[in-house]
DNA sequence: AACATTCGTTAACACTCGTTAACTGTAAAA
DNA sequence: TTTTACAGTTAACGAGTGTTAACGAATGTT
């Protein structure tokens, strides 16, 4: 997995400093934004996968700043850090949906946990429907496989045996077993059909050399990833 | 595969009673205590698959217990269950080696795709695990021998017996524990094939001239590595 | 209704892998 | 030493599998 990459929007240059090299000594990207302009730079720039506003900044505040980003983002993760003073009424009513918030000061402890937190809950949602195979993202009900910008289309057949292949990754998946479930019989001529279908598979998902298909020789098939 | 087993711990009788039944309906095996000593008793008794454990309980709370599984057991799952006032305690939680949480309340969706995410990190870790062999890398569930850059696939058979012959290297591996384990009998023609197997396991395995496969005339072989 | 497209099945041919056979080599028993 | 049973190696064989393409029913489009 690639690593996360955080926007840190800090107007006070120490502090600033201090959190950015925290986060990258614990594996993150972090770009560090000094005011709320700067920071939408950033954002339209690099991508980031969650954000970690200052409230209190020149030119442009945390909440304003946020409240430009949800206009086209609605998921990303927002952890609002904010002064002792601020008002607790205006900090709940940005804490729902994907944000959270950080009365400072704050321990660097406190921060990871729910950077952490907030991207599980991103991460996990979407596996509801849609599985990670090696780089690819497969989705059953779409039937549909993503490899970074391309998507690939599969049939119902083929998203099926996928399934399948998947639920019981790098092991044996029985041959008789894929032929009850999905043709309903063992004879011949399915079986023959099944192995076309294999073939079609090791074709889609040949962009990732690291995922391969197994023939068990007599029992089933393998899915390696 | 068998049954994934859950011990739950949850004080609130009748949460604890729809969640148990939510997750036997989706095949898991669950185990229900209403405290923190109960849940110890069911963990020693049991050996659940992974823990769901109820931070505010009554007699021992759901931290204290994490820890105390955790001083004998390193990777079993843990997901703490908090109520909303007590997301403070959730860094607390971390620290004492949970793997994930939930705040109250949750939808079981959300419970069981994090069930479902921590056992997949944890089943799948040793299945893709790689075994040294003199200089050669070796994979069972990949079928592979690596040899510097080269990467030769084995079949499944080859893969197999070479498994077992690792499993007791420099050791002697029984020639009718190999034959009634890969061919469900030792018969004649069966031995036959497996001689087959060592002679391309040998030729497979020459590129390091420290391992041999050496025959015990009468009793088996013996993989020196 | 006529035509085009899609998808699963079937057929045909190439290739693979475990089994079997045939011949060779070797350690232990006679 | 001779005998004999066990093991080593190679090759042939056939069932199982890989792959491509043709086909036709079902569906979509004009």
């Amino acid at each position: 997995m690639s690593k996360v990459k955080v926007l840190l929007a800090e107007d006070e240059e120490s502090l600033g400093m201090i959190v950015k090299e925290s986060l990258e000594s614990r594996d993150f990207i972090v770009f560090h934004a000094k005011n709320g302009d700067e920071a939408l730079h950033f954002y339209k720039l690099e991508k980031p996968d969650i954000l970690v506003l200052d409230v209190m900044m020149p030119l442009k505040d945390g909440f304003t700043l946020a409240k430009e980003i949800r206009e086209n983002n609605k998921i990303i993760p927002i952890i609002f850090l904010t002064a002792k003073s601020q008002t607790e009424d205006v900090i709940a009513g940005f804490n729902h949906g994907g944000n959270d918030y950080l009365k400072k000061p704050f321990s660097m402890e406190e921060l990871i946990v729910r950077i952490k937190a907030l991207l599980s809950r991103i991460e996990l949602k979407p596996n509801l429907e849609t599985i990670k195979i090696g780089t690819y993202i497969f989705n059953k009900t779409k039937q549909t496989l993503q490899y970074s910008s391309d998507t690939i289309q599969l049939t119902h057949r083929e998203s099926e045996l996928l399934f399948y292949l998947h639920e019981k990754k790098n092991q044996i998946l029985d041959r008789s077993f894929i032929l009850n479930k999905l043709w309903g019989n063992d004879d011949f001529f399915n079986a023959r059909s099944m192995d076309v279908f294999i073939s079609k598979l090791r074709k889609k998902l040949k962009k990732d050399t690291d995922i391969q298909i197994i023939n068990i020789r007599g029992y089933g098939y393998k899915l390696i990833c």
